[in-house]
DNA sequence: AAAAATCATCGTAATATTGCGATATAACTT
DNA sequence: AAGTTATATCGCAATATTACGATGATTTTT
């Protein structure tokens, strides 16, 4: 039905799978990869650098801000966006303990 | 247009966001851990413990096939899935070091 | 006060995803 | 050979995502 089910999931599960949401778009990386150069953060510089319309960006950026993992300031007329630094920790810790959770050994090579 | 323009962005870029897809459903999360866990690895198993049609979890066991970031043994008539640790790697390379460049300071806070 | 600049939101179209019942496939069992 | 078991695929419906032009909102500049 493309409705997720996400009362049959553990929270845990339903914050992974919205974190990971974040990455799971070319453009929302090529975002995130701007922030952390720090090369641009106002929105008008990263719609000059994608080849997306300005919609398009702003769309992006709504999803990064709902997910929590950046925020904006504003900075009138600009809007500068960055990192937010917990929940660029909270991604940090969710990935790196379920990947880190598998060994390496598996079940029926 | 819900077509995502893959073709102005990073090959990198790219893999970056397939490979965050394995992670952006919460199904999905959970049939990883699952075969993390070794509980099980049978897809039988997987639909046991999901609260999903067989139909529905063979679809998402073909999506992290197509990632590579499983694969399934045939065992007739059985199929027994795992995580295929090469793309296992590349993601923890691939999430880590996207992760690890952001040095904790906003540009704009 | 009007114009310009910057960004968000609306509306819409196209495509993708999610979910499931039904059916197909493949191997084993009797 | 017919039945059983386990999984994949098909077809469909509902919802979500991606993209963009147009418009709205806000502040600065003229």
């Amino acid at each position: 039905m493309g409705v997720t089910k996400t009362e049959i999931f553990t929270e845990e599960q339903n914050r992974i799978a919205d974190l990971a949401k974040a990455f799971a778009h070319p453009a929302r990386v090529a975002i995130l990869q701007m922030l952390i150069a720090k090369k641009s953060c106002v929105c008008g510089d990263l719609v000059g650098e994608l080849n997306l319309a300005q919609a398009t960006v702003s769309q992006h950026l709504k999803e990064l801000k709902r997910i929590g993992i950046i925020h904006g300031e504003i900075n009138p007329p600009r809007v500068c966006y960055c990192i937010n630094p917990p929940v660029w920790e909270e991604a940090r810790q969710a990935f790196g303990s379920l990947i880190e959770s598998f060994n390496s050994v598996s079940c029926c090579a």
